[in-house]
DNA sequence: CATGGGATTGACT
DNA sequence: GTCAATCCCATGC
């Protein structure tokens, strides 16, 4: 996906995203869960302002961030927004599609709903690792492509992030309604 | 240079 | 429901 796509309001990627395809390495899925993080909102990883880990988020949209997570996980974003902005888009779960054995046997599991249902999960299953921080997200090793058709009047809900202790109140996460590789229900409750 | 805190997951009570 | 694993990096001395 074209630069100008992530180059918007990251509330509006954040929901576009929902339908998107994520490929690595001959594995692929679709995107059915999504968060958004904005520099402005302390739960984001920019709101410490440039710093050698944020450099990415404040750089050109439409390249990925990816970090490590509790020492263990990594986790892969879309950077958006203009140049000076750090925001992106934290990929949260994924439908598989492409690639499914070589996902079960590194993710050591074997049922559909268990390959890409976590934002830690998906990045084991289609082996992103840090390496890939900062990729441009049009040019891979990881791509994003648009939306197939079956996907692209998906209806998705709007719900709080999960995990964070702050700025918990924002309805910033994005779930494709139906899909049954979240990593939790569409409607957390609140 | 030492410290502390996670945008998580899986195992266990 | 609780909890530990494990490492990157921001912060403070």
């Amino acid at each position: 996906m074209k630069r100008a796509f992530y180059e918007r309001p990251v509330l509006e990627v954040a929901r576009d995203l929902i339908g998107c395809v994520v490929t690595h390495e001959g594995c692929s899925g679709v995107i059915v869960e999504t968060e958004a993080y904005h520099d402005s909102e302390p739960a984001c990883h920019a709101f410490v302002g440039l710093t050698p880990r944020t450099q990415v988020l404040f750089g050109p949209p439409g390249r990925a961030y990816v970090y490590r997570s509790y020492g263990i996980h990594a986790c892969l974003n879309a950077v958006c927004e203009p140049p000076g902005v750090g925001a992106a888009v934290l990929i949260r779960a994924l439908e598989p599609v492409e690639g499914i054995e070589l996902m079960r046997s590194r993710r050591g599991v074997e049922r559909l709903e268990d390959l890409c249902s976590g934002p830690g999960k998906l990045t084991q299953a289609l082996g992103i690792e840090l390496v890939d921080n900062g990729c441009d997200l049009a040019r891979g090793p990881v791509v994003i492509a648009r939306k197939p058709r079956a996907w692209r009047h998906a209806p998705v809900a709007a719900s709080r992030r999960i995990g964070i202790t702050k700025a918990a109140e924002l309805e910033w996460r994005f779930c494709a309604v139906d899909s049954r590789c979240l990593s939790r229900p569409a409607l957390s409750r609140a």
